[in-house]
DNA sequence: AATCATTTTTGACTACAGTCATTTTATTTG
DNA sequence: CAAATAAAATGACTGTAGTCAAAAATGATT
C-alpha cells in the first residue's frame, strides 16, 4: 500500500536530503572562501565574513574545515587537479624530457605567481596539513602529478619503468625545494628555475647512457 | 680629570649596558621559550607563559620574536647548527658518498624524532619564514650543510666541483622532501628512508662513470 | 500523526597572539 | 649634576580562530 511506497522512496532518497544538503553547503562555503581570500586576501579575511557569504553560523564552518587555513587548502584542491590535468595535456609531445618536465614546472609556476601570498599560505599548509582529510587531497594531487612525470620519463628512458618513478619523484622533490625558496625565501624565480632545470638535465643524463 | 676618566669609561663600555641587556635578555628568553616547549608542547604553551619565565612582559616577547613560531626557530637555530656540524665531524671517513650521505640524513632524522611534533611546527616555519632575520638563520643552518654535503660528494667524485654543488643540493632537496613525507604526511619513517637511499644512490651512479 | 532518536546547526563564549599608547630606563648634552 | 633626548619595556586592550552546550532539523518507529 501508500506505506511501502512511501517507505521505497524514503530508501532510494537515503543518500539523499542531508547528504545532498551537506555537498551544496560544502560547496557554498568554499566558494565563499575563494572569493574573499582572492579578492582581500587570506590574512584579511575572517572566518565569520566567510560564514556570512556562506549563509551559515560561525560554528558550523569548523565541521566542514578543521582550521582556515585547511579552508584554503580545500578552496585550491579542485583547481590545482584541474590545472595540473590541462598541463600535461597540452604539453609539446616531442621534446625532449628535461624540456617536458620544465614546461610543467614552469607552468605551475605561473600558477603560484598569480598570487604569491596565497601560494605561499598554501605551500606552508601543504607540508604540513591539519587534518587527515587533507592529507589524502594533497597525496591525490601529487600523485598525479608523479604520474605524469612518471609517464614523460619513461617514454624517453629504454630501461626499466621502475626507475621511471623513482626519477619522477626525484624530480618532484627538486621542484619542490625551488617552489619553496622561491616563495618560502625569496630567492628570484628564474634563478630558481634555471638551477632546477640544471638539476633535471644531470638527473637525466644518468639514466640516458 | 675625573670627567676625562668617566668620559673614557662611558666610551669603552658603550656598546655596553644596552646592548648586554638585550643579548641578555633574549637569552633569557629563548630559553624559557626552549623549556615550555620542549616540557608542555608547543601548542599549549601560550606567550604570557614565555614572557613570564623569562621575567619580562608581555609585549617585550614581541620585540625580540616575530611571532611564536618565530621564536621556535630560534630555539632550534643554534642547537640544529650545533647537531649539523657534530654529525659531520663524526662521519666515518672512507664510506661510499651514498652511505656517508645516508649518515648525515638519518642523524638528522633522529634529532627530528626525538619529538615529531616540535619538529612538525618548524618545518612549517622553516619552508615559510614570517620574518626576514629567521630568513638568513635558516640560509645559514642550510648552507652548513650544503657545504658538508659538497664536501663529501666532490671527495668521491672524479670530474669538476661545479657538478658537486649542484648534486650537493639536489641531495639535500630529496631528503627535505622525505622529512616532509614522514613528519607532514605521516608516511613511515624508514620506508621513506629507504627511498631516500634509492635515489641518492640513482644520483650518485649517474656521476661515477 | 505523535513520539523518540540521531544528526546537524548555531552563536554566545573563551583563550590567546599580537598591538600600541604610555611609562620606565639608559644615554647624551650643557 | 640636571635636563633633555632617545631607546626599550610594559601590560591593558583588541580582534579573531576555534569550542561547546543548547537548540533545530531530519529521519525512524509505532
Amino acid at each position: 500500500m501508500a506505506r511501502a511506497t512511501v517507505n521505497e522512496m524514503t530508501i532510494m532518497a537515503a543518500p539523499g536530503r542531508r547528504e545532498r544538503n551537506k555537498i551544496e553547503k560544502q560547496a557554498r562555503i568554499v566558494e565563499a572562501a575563494r572569493e574573499l581570500f582572492q579578492r582581500q586576501g587570506f590574512a584579511v579575511t575572517t572566518t565569520q565574513q566567510i560564514a556570512e557569504a556562506a549563509d551559515i553560523g560561525t560554528g558550523t564552518l569548523f565541521l566542514y574545515a578543521k582550521s582556515k587555513e585547511d579552508l584554503l587548502v580545500m578552496v585550491f584542491r579542485d583547481e590545482m587537479l584541474e590545472t595540473v590535468r590541462a598541463i600535461y595535456a597540452g604539453l609539446p609531445a616531442h621534446a625532449p624530457a628535461t624540456d617536458q618536465m620544465m614546461t610543467v614546472f614552469n607552468q605551475m609556476g605561473d600558477y603560484h605567481a598569480r598570487d604569491p601570498e596565497l601560494s605561499r599560505v598554501l605551500l606552508k599548509e601543504l607540508v604540513i596539513p591539519s587534518s587527515s582529510d587533507r592529507i589524502s587531497d594533497i597525496a591525490e594531487l601529487m600523485d598525479a602529478i608523479f604520474d605524469g612525470l612518471t609517464r614523460i620519463v619513461s617514454t624517453k628512458l629504454n630501461n626499466q619503468n621502475g626507475n621511471a618513478a623513482l626519477i619522477a619523484r626525484s624530480a618532484f622533490a627538486l621542484y619542490y625545494f625551488q617552489l619553496i625558496s622561491w616563495l618560502g625565501s625569496g630567492f628570484d624565480r628564474s634563478w630558481c628555475m634555471r638551477l632546477l632545470r640544471d638539476q633535471l638535465s644531470q638527473l637525466m643524463t644518468l639514466e640516458s647512457n
